[in-house]
DNA sequence: TGTACATCAGTGAACGCGCGTTCACTGATGTAC
DNA sequence: TGTACATCAGTGAACGCGCGTTCACTGATGTAC
């Protein structure tokens, strides 16, 4: 038996990381502060010293969720790549399964945390500034090209997710890029200019140049 | 106080009618075998001889699902509509939330349940067999197509559920076919023949003729 | 260097609650003769 | 029409459990002088 100290260090962080632990193993519905003080071993009263209650809990981890998905997705917009600000949503989906699965259920937390809210804000941004870069923008209204491309990006993640789509490929991200191919065709990159000169080849994902 | 006769009639069906109410309201979280004998005017142990236990009852809520899924598929598919099948899609999981929800949280119900996978099978052969009636399906594997509409519809349904969408339009189908028409284009549906001779107009949803 | 004091982090006992599940039972229904 | 019997549906008391939350507390840390 190792020396616990009183004083734990960095509780907080800890009974957060546990709790992504726990939601990857049984889901955002079995998650207790009990369980999580175990975890981190401390005693069961002590969540609620740093988080309040167990809806504390999860909007800080929401809150952490969006800040690195805006994050992941303000680099990508900078670049102007609409197309890797999809793959980045999809990586930052199956990346952090249970960040991402607890964002999507608004009951779980307060979504209208402030900080929650300053971070979701963040992510919009950067989804609607890459989506105006798009060719087929000029087309249909850039608001409907970021719908679109969310939609679609965030049905594949969800899918992966709940295990619909495992057969289909091995690498989520590779799935997407040929599945934006198929959708989007040349013109989801900004980088590769003009839409479709050529057929397009068969779905193998070579249809479309990401940036990196 | 109306008379209660010693037998209930449908207790099976007012279980299941009870259990979407509650999801609907609270989510599948906090869904409970007492409350919904509550709710059925019934004891607390009934529930558990219908169905054995409460992955049971949300096993069969499942099935249910899958078969009401299902049957719109099916009739969009036997039309060769894809289309129109992506709009069955967001019509049954926003008409159906509670259903749609617990559908994609596998480990909320037994998956392999014989039921489930048979609904499951007839639903993903609808998505299949209309894919490949797309003009699309000519440049890219059929396949790909039925992902990517897949992808666009679900994740139109869930973020539309989880109310990241609700700004965007007054009707979740009606945004389906403006989405659709901008990632698919007049292609989407097989019934409009060739793909885009003109320009297409800001998204209206007028881009796209769906069959009724 | 030492002392006093404020602040903070975590403890652990206690509370009341709603839950799933079990089980011997009883009331109602249907069928055979 | 009547009787006996099997089957089924729902009862209600009991069980043990893990939970969130509260709260007076104590150990550790840092700061002022």
């Amino acid at each position: 038996v190792t020396e616990r100290p009183y004083h734990h260090g960095n509780l907080r962080r800890a009974l957060l990381d546990a709790a992504v632990d726990v939601i990857d193993e049984k889901g955002p519905a079995a998650l207790s502060l009990r369980e999580l003080a175990g975890r981190a071993g401390v005693s069961h009263g002590a969540p609620a010293h740093h988080f309040g209650d167990k809806a504390g809990l999860l909007t800080a981890l929401v809150a952490e969720g969006y800040e690195l998905l805006g994050d992941e997705m303000a680099a990508a917009a900078a670049r102007g790549d609409f197309l890797e600000a999809g793959l980045a949503y999809v990586r930052f989906a199956t990346g952090h399964p249970a960040h991402f699965q607890v964002m999507f259920e608004p009951h779980l937390y307060r979504p209208d945390d402030p900080a929650v809210v300053a971070a979701r804000a963040r992510t919009d941004a950067a989804l609607r500034g890459t989506a105006a870069t798009v060719p087929a923008a000029r087309e249909h209204e850039a608001g409907s090209v970021a719908i679109a491309g969310w939609c679609l990006v965030h049905g594949l993640a969800t899918l992966w997710q709940a295990g619909n789509l495992r057969t289909m490929a091995d690498d989520p991200v590779e799935l997407a890029q040929r599945v934006a191919a198929t959708a989007f065709g040349r013109a989801a990159s900004a980088r590769d200019g003009a839409p479709a000169p050529g057929r397009g080849e068969p779905a193998t994902g070579s249809t479309v140049t990401p940036r990196r």
